[in-house]
DNA sequence: ACAAACCGACCGACCAGTCGGTATGTTGCC
DNA sequence: GGCAACATACCGACTGGTCGGTCGGTTTGT
């Protein structure tokens, strides 16, 4: 019967989500430097004493709202890969996950690309991320290298190209206005990235690979 | 033997040039947030008055650095070009110059991918020369296709991504202290790239097209 | 004498982070 | 049940520092 802690089960957890989440929104729309800590603890209808009553430095809570939503990004490109065998269908597959989440989640791609913004100390956070997802390409290149679906190529520089590519047409993409679909770029990104790595003409022309994909659930918890 | 300007050969003239120098030796190595105008004053030996006098604000200095300098590396670009009538070619020789004026300009390389950290004015700022640039491709591309030396594809889309792919090789090596050259990359990038677009296996285990390209000269005046 | 060039102290806005406080539980004890 | 004692959660005025930009002035060149 002694349950010291949890009391009021977590008041505190919770609205310590609610201002993660007033976090995020800001961020996204204003980037990290013209968001000020007022700025969040309005979003987050708390008062800015509040907030640091959970967080020590504003830092603090860009990083961690950086690391969990890649976590959730890559947990989600995992998943969708997960079920395909063949390494080639895996990278079309991650491909076209990542393309999806970033197109039904705008404010959730402007935080990856507002974090530029946030100076020096960033520069390194971010680019650890951009490091993280180019592995995972790379592995997926990597698997198809070995399993002899494609020739012997760099896959550590190849995997950088990819993702810069990828990222570059997301980043356009986010900056017009106008703005189709951004799955619309998908078959031709598709197959130039297969095409690169040697995919044969016959596979490119097939069409993608891979189950039809859930057209946009919402984020994984 | 009236002649009213240049009394003293524009000394003001001279000064405005020490400032964008300064400007841009400092805006490249913190970038544009983290500049302060006394840093720049330092860097220029001038006070920050003296600033004040040829320039209104600390914007327009860093706007007049970003549109000057792309302008020169266009410049290069295109010169290089211009020799080469091969389509393909000249897109191999495009993706080369920018590699090596990067390679030997680190600092420039710095000031384009810092201008992220400038906030939401230069977003748009800085994505116009992306799009610069990726026309640019996209004019080579479409020359390719026209010429029937490649298969029709998206040339708006895979010229963003090959800008893309350029762009993330480049910030991945200025990012790694280790860095080995940059031209290391090259040989990969150029591979994928052509095959992305369909150029024949043959003319790209030929090795590289277009003359030798001196190996290292400064920046045009 | 006049202007262009330059100086640097100063102003005002902005903002991350602090701190003394209040309110709302929660627990142990009689 | 009631009540101190303590902890958690939250508040918002305030501080300390930074930095873009200004302004009254001095120097330099013609």
């Amino acid at each position: 019967m002694r349950r010291k802690t949890q009391p009021t089960v977590d008041r505190g957890q919770a609205s310590r989500e609610t201002i993660l989440d007033g976090a995020f929104q800001t961020f996204a729309k204003n980037g990290y430097r013209d968001t000020a800590m007022d700025d969040i603890a309005a979003a987050a209808e708390i008062s800015k004493g509040g907030i640091y009553f959970h967080f020590p430095t504003k830092e603090s809570i860009f990083r961690e709202l950086m690391r969990t939503t890649a976590g959730k990004l890559m947990a989600k490109v995992e998943t969708a890969v997960a079920a395909e065998p063949d390494p080639i269908t895996r990278a079309e597959v991650a491909l076209r996950t990542v393309l999806e989440v970033f197109a039904g989640h705008r404010t959730m791609a402007r935080l990856f690309f507002e974090a530029g913004g946030a100076g020096r100390a960033f520069a390194a956070e971010l680019n650890a991320m951009h490091v993280r997802f180019a592995r995972l390409i790379q592995s997926y290149l990597d698997e198809a290298v070995a399993s002899g679906a494609i020739p012997a190529i760099d896959t550590r520089v190849t995997s950088v190209a990819w993702f810069g590519a990828l990222d570059e047409v997301v980043a356009q993409w986010l900056l017009a206005d106008h703005a189709g679909p951004l799955e619309d770029a998908y078959p031709t990104l598709r197959a130039i990235l297969l095409r690169s790595v040697g995919v044969g003409e016959d596979r490119i022309a097939a069409g993608p690979q891979g189950k039809p994909l859930d057209s946009f659930p919402e984020m994984p918890k």
